[in-house]
DNA sequence: AGCATAAATAATAA
DNA sequence: TTATTATTTATGCT
C-alpha cells in the first residue's frame, strides 16, 4: 500500500480530539468586546456567542451545531493535509457554481450568516467525507479526488533567477561535486558571487540528499 | 466559563483521526526516484520509508514509532491552535535550552537523525500531554501554559494610500531588498509603522517571483 | 461574491 | 540556528 501509510494496525496514538477542543485558532475572540449588532447580517460566529440563542429565531438553523461543524472541519481539513485553496478548487470542480479560498476561510471562521452556513454545511460534510474516504485507500487517491498534483513538490527557496537555476542544474547534473577552479568559472559566467555559488551546490547536495527518501524499487 | 466552549456535552461530531491519516503535508514526496546515498547521517524521514527497516539497527530506536508519533504530534498541535513558533518557544521556557521554531518544524518533518528525533520525542509528549490538560480547562490556561497572550488578535489590514504604493514601488524598482536602516527611512518618510513596510516589501518580492513565473515550462 | 493582497505561518538557504 | 523565502490564511474593498 501506501508508503506513507505503513501496515502497522493504528496509531500508536490514536488522536481523539478532545470533548471540547478549542477553536484551531481563536479566531472568534471571545474577548471581543463590541457590541453585537444583531441587525440584518449578524454572523454566525457572533450568534453562537450568545448563550441563550443557539437556534436561529428566524431560521430555526442550529447554531451550535454549525459552529461544531465548522470546528470539526477545520480540524478534518488539516489532517487531510488540505488548503482552503484545494477544498475550495475541488468544490467548483466537483459541486458547481464556485467556491473560492476565501468562502472556505469565512466558513470556518463563521464569518458568515447562518442562513449562508446552513446551505454550505451539507455540501462541506458530504465532500469532506468522501475525500476522507478517498484517503482511506492511500494519499495518492485523496489527491486524486481533490484534483490537485499528485506530489506537487515545494519550491525551493532561491534568490536565483530562472535562467541561473537552469544552467546551475545543468552542471549539476554533470557534476554535483564541482572543484574550486570550476565554482569560480561558474560563479563567473552566471555572475554571481562565488561564495553564493558554492553554497548553491551544498544546498543542491543537501536537498538531493533528504529529498532521495523514497527507495526507487519500493513500488507502493 | 469560556464564551467558546459552551455547556453542551460533547462535541457533535467527535473527530477522531483516521486510523491511518496522511501526513499533514506531503512533503515526503513518493515521486522522488533518486537513490538513496545512505551515507552518514540518513534521516528518519529517509530511514521510514525503508520497508523492512523500521528499528535503526545501531540504535535500538523503533523509527515507525517516531514516525506515527510525528504526524500526531503535528496533528494534535494543531488541534490546540498551536504554531511550531508557540510550541518552541513555550520549550524552551519550560524545558531549557532552545527549541526553535525551526527545530519543531524539522520534527514534524523527519528532517532530523533518529538519534536527535529519538532525544526529543519524550520532550514534545510531555509538553503535549501537558497542554492538552491545560487546554481541556479552558483555552486561557492553555494559553497561559504556553505563555503567550491570551488573544493576540491578528492586524488590522493596511490599506495603502496610492500615493504610497506609488512611493514604494519607485524604491521597489531601484531595490526590492531594502535594508533594515532603509526601510525605517521609508517608514518614516510614509508616515506607516515599519513592520508593515517591510511587510510590503516581501509580498512585493513574491507577486513579482509569482508573475515572472508564469512562461516557465519546466515540465519534466 | 470574490479578487487582490496584507498578515501569519511553515520551510529552508545561509 | 537565524533570517529570509515560500505558502497559506484572512480581510478590505468594490
Amino acid at each position: 500500500s501506501n508508503p506513507l501509510s505503513p501496515a502497522t494496525a493504528a496509531t500508536q496514538l490514536p488522536v481523539v480530539i478532545a470533548p471540547q477542543p478549542s477553536v484551531l485558532k481563536s479566531t472568534t475572540s471571545p474577548s471581543s468586546s463590541l457590541p453585537i449588532t444583531c441587525g440584518d447580517a449578524a454572523k454566525v460566529g457572533q450568534l453562537v456567542s450568545k448563550p441563550h440563542q443557539t437556534v436561529s429565531s428566524e431560521e430555526g438553523i442550529n447554531l451550535e451545531e454549525i459552529r461544531e461543524f465548522a470546528k470539526n472541519f477545520k480540524i478534518r481539513r488539516l489532517s487531510l493535509g488540505l488548503t482552503q485553496t484545494q477544498v475550495g478548487q475541488a468544490l467548483t470542480a466537483t459541486e458547481g457554481p464556485a467556491y473560492s479560498q476565501s468562502a472556505i476561510c469565512r466558513f470556518e471562521k463563521l464569518d458568515i450568516t447562518p442562513k449562508s452556513a446552513q446551505k454550505l454545511k451539507p455540501v462541506l460534510e458530504k465532500w469532506l467525507a468522501e475525500a476522507e474516504h478517498w484517503n482511506q485507500k492511500g494519499q495518492q487517491n485523496l489527491m486524486e479526488f481533490v484534483g490537485g498534483e499528485p506530489s506537487k513538490k515545494r519550491k525551493r527557496r532561491t534568490s536565483f533567477t530562472p535562467q541561473a537555476i537552469e544552467v546551475l542544474n545543468s552542471y549539476f547534473e554533470k557534476n554535483s561535486l564541482p572543484t574550486g577552479q570550476e565554482i569560480t568559472e561558474i560563479a563567473k559566467e552566471l555572475n554571481y558571487d562565488r561564495e553564493v555559488v558554492r553554497v548553491w551546490f551544498c544546498n543542491r547536495r543537501q536537498t538531493l540528499k533528504n529529498t532521495s527518501k523514497i527507495n526507487i524499487f519500493q513500488i507502493q
